[in-house]
DNA sequence: TAATTATTTTAACATCGTTAATTTTATAGA
DNA sequence: TCTATAAAATTAACGATGTTAAAATAATTA
């Protein structure tokens, strides 16, 4: 059944792109196999010829939204100075990127997977994700003597629960109440892990 | 509209108490209007003689669940040391509570308020529960000179977002994996946020 | 007991994800 | 080019969901 033809190929991504356009402007809530066929140009039901069921789309969003989210770190820190400012600029450009597309998060960090034996690698990709970003920065600075190895796993483990911590307070509970307190306190607590002695 | 008789209140009781059943046991997505009138006894439509709509009722299960979780966290702290012992076991206490009730931290922490107007006081509620909770002792340490304010203050910030954010890790992808680990990755961060020199 | 009010229930609507049956389109062989 | 067959897409339908309006029942009052 599972051809994967290139016109097979091409029909997923028509949905897929549907499915990330509402996805990206107004979240998972709105997402519907009706709402997605229609955009893609196609009726609800020939959805299933090319997905098992619509988790399996939206599952399929995030490695597309992973390798954006990656470019737009990449692009805002690429001038960033190497070292411990470099690894502070990644995480904030990280945090924003979630700002600004809060569905994202959602699919990310809060959507539960109901059966999740299949999906392990793409949860591992979120978990890992922003370590990845990180990584180089940090051999850089342990090669650098800038931190020791073990200072770096613990900051490293701060700042996997800070961020999506901080996120998921300020996205769904609006706490703190402002872009701005929220960035503040995102740069006090990072300045604080990653200088503090 | 709102008479708020006794009668009106104890008809409000059967469904909180019906809601409170299901949302412990099975968590928020098997809550439904339906689910919840059978449960209590009554049709599904008389529900709305008594609530808004649904997310009103939902909402009113917080408060509810606020509490057992503080008395909770209480019971199980009453004997602690004092200081930064007791403040280490109320926040292991408080993220035991959500480990074992995962439906009431999707309730604290993810469900999205649609209409937040009328919530903002529930939400202030969830936000400062931790904080709270801890509070009597975070004064028992200044006072005593273990931890001086500022000190404290960040502190206390650290660990609010820490929180939220291991279970939000742990609970809705599974990492890390066992419960084992997911406690010893709580004390080690604590330990470290608490004790750093 | 009769009339009125309060309460509860049933019926209905629009939405959702999904499946089965049906129709339309494309492909193959003559 | 016409026809038989395979593939793809669509409509119809099912059982859920939250919510509202109309109907039926129960309680209260005169």
């Amino acid at each position: 059944m599972t051809k994967n033809t290139i016109q097979e190929k091409r029909m997923r991504g028509y949905f897929i792109q549907a499915a990330k356009e509402i996805l990206r402007g107004e979240g998972l809530r709105a997402v519907s196999v009706r709402n997605i066929a229609e955009r893609a140009g196609y009726s609800y039901a020939t959805l299933y010829n090319y997905f098992d069921d619509l988790k399996e789309l939206i599952f399929e969003c995030i490695t597309d939204f992973k390798e954006e989210s990656t470019d737009f770190v990449k692009e805002r820190t690429k001038n960033s100075e190497r070292g411990l400012t470099k690894i502070n600029d990644i995480v904030i450009a990280y945090a924003n990127f979630f700002v600004q597309h809060p569905g994202i998060f959602e699919l990310f960090y809060i959507e539960k997977p109901t059966d999740i034996a299949k999906k392990q690698p793409t949860l591992d990709l979120i978990y890992s994700l922003l370590d990845k970003l990180c990584l180089e920065e940090w051999i850089y600075c342990i090669q650098n003597d800038i931190k020791k190895m073990d200072e770096a796993e613990r900051m490293k483990s701060e700042i996997r629960f800070l961020v999506p911590g901080m996120l998921l307070l300020y996205l769904n509970r609006r706490r703190p109440e402002t872009y701005d307190q929220f960035l503040g306190m995102l740069k006090s607590q990072l300045n604080y892990i990653l200088h503090k002695e």
